[in-house]
DNA sequence: TCTGGGGTCCTAGGACCC
DNA sequence: TCTGGGGTCCTAGGACCC
């Protein structure tokens, strides 16, 4: 019965969300279909970028982080519209509870675009006719185009998908890549940007194909391990799973805002940096987790960018122990010259559970200071177990729990598609 | 009126320890 | 006496992606 599957290897499907924001807004008014729209901030707030556009005003040259009045010199008659991220948010809940009726295997990699493992779904269908059943409910559930990549690994699923836009379904087999992937200019690459297209050019390697035949040794002292990575996806070859916990993950929660006027203003900035201190608290507090490194972004009126961090003494999570920490960096490394954006950032995260075991470690070796070695060591044996004075203590890993906050509606704060 | 805000991963140097 | 080499932690910056 499914002779289209192969006897070993997996079906990865990459779905991908056509100009998300701007569809979104689309099937909140159906008036704005079939024109030139764009998203973006508001340039009395110097945040007047396009974030997404659609088809209608790429067709003009419109494209994606272009400042809006240069956008609008390309196309008058663009329509603009400020982004709207609980309706976004609550678009894409509704794209990923469509996917995930379709295999358990769900891997959400940014609000518009997730990984699907779709390997054990054969009894619904060919990948082909998954792919098409998933493009066709979410139109007509949710009014909103996607573009569909179906391979035998996330790679080549994800440059798939990217193949055909909008509302795109390829197959991208491996026996395919020599003629449709390999003589792709190398920046089309995902993974390759500017700089690593540049470095690249520089040995001779212009498509993708010159890369599957590039040096190691090269490519090791160019990009370092990267490089090999590079390679081997250009090769086909990508062993990645898709993960549905991936999301849990959480590696850093940050905010920063670019202030309206550069200012040296050093109450204002303060002020400021309290107030990011406090969103990043509240984000902390939803996802139950702690930072034990604090970093501090500042960016100059020339765009030039630095980050200080600090390890901190405890997990924290409070307002007022991130503050300290970002305001002492701040008066430590600010030069006095005029600020254009201020940041902070929670790193190195813990989860909340995880987190008081190692309070709770340390509060009772505190208060065990003054007793005997031998006492501690049988207090800890018997609070934790043998293995614990050697090995350390170790809680099994729990991913927080969801609530019904907004914020965790979707489970990371994704600002643009 | 130039150019947002959210992330991840990697590298590299210095400190420090063994 | 004059110098190894591995490993980890901390910090800063860069490249890339959406």
């Amino acid at each position: 019965m499914n002779s289209y599957y192969p006897k070993k290897g997996r079906v990865i499907l990459h779905v991908d969300m056509n100009s998300f924001y701007a569809s979104v807004e689309m099937a909140y008014n159906p008036s704005l279909k079939g024109k030139p729209l764009a998203i973006a901030g508001d340039p009395q707030e110097r945040k007047g970028i396009i974030v997404t556009c659609s088809y209608e005003a790429r067709k003009f040259g419109v494209k994606t982080t272009m400042p809006l009045w240069e956008a609008k010199k390309l196309c008058p008659q663009l329509i603009v519209r400020k982004p709207n991220f609980e309706r976004y948010r609550s678009a894409s809940k509704g794209m990923f509870e469509i996917l995930r009726t379709y295999s358990d295997l769900v891997e959400p990699v940014s609000i518009d675009e997730g990984y699907m493992d779709i390997t054990a779904s054969y009894e619904l269908g060919t990948p082909l006719e998954i792919a098409d059943r998933i493009q066709k409910q979410i139109k007509s559930q949710l009014d909103l185009p996607c573009s569909i990549g179906i391979a035998p690994n996330k790679f080549l699923a994800k440059t798939a998908s990217d193949m055909k836009k909008p509302m795109g379904i390829t197959v991208l087999r491996k026996r395919d890549i020599g003629k449709k992937l390999w003589p792709l200019p190398i920046i089309e690459m995902h993974g390759v940007g500017k700089k690593t297209a540049e470095k690249l050019n520089r040995i001779g390697v212009m498509t993708i194909q010159d890369l599957v035949h590039a040096n190691d040794i090269q490519l090791k002292s160019l990009l370092g391990i990267n490089g090999i990575r590079l390679k081997t996806r250009a090769a086909g070859e990508d062993s990645r799973p898709v993960d549905p916990d991936s999301i849990y993950d959480y590696k850093s929660i940050g905010n920063s805002t670019t202030l309206p006027k550069d200012t040296t203003n050093q109450q204002e900035l303060l002020y400021v940096l309290e107030k990011l201190s406090e969103k990043v608290s509240l984000r902390l507090k939803q996802k139950q987790m702690l930072a034990t490194t604090i970093q501090l972004m500042i960016r100059n009126k020339k765009r030039k960018t630095i980050t200080r961090s600090k390890k901190t003494e405890n997990p924290i999570n409070k307002t007022e122990d991130i503050f300290l920490i970002a305001k002492k960096l701040f008066l430590d490394h600010w030069d006095g010259n005029p600020i254009r954006l201020l940041g902070v950032t929670g790193q190195d995260l813990v989860e909340k559970s995880e987190a008081f075991q190692q309070l709770d470690i340390f509060s009772f070796e505190v208060e065990a200071k003054k007793e005997p070695l031998y006492n501690v060591l049988s207090q800890l044996q018997e609070k934790f177990g043998k293995d614990s004075i050697s090995r350390g203590v170790h809680t099994t890993s729990q991913k927080p729990v969801s609530n019904n906050n907004e914020d965790t509606s979707f489970n990371k704060d994704f600002l643009r598609e």
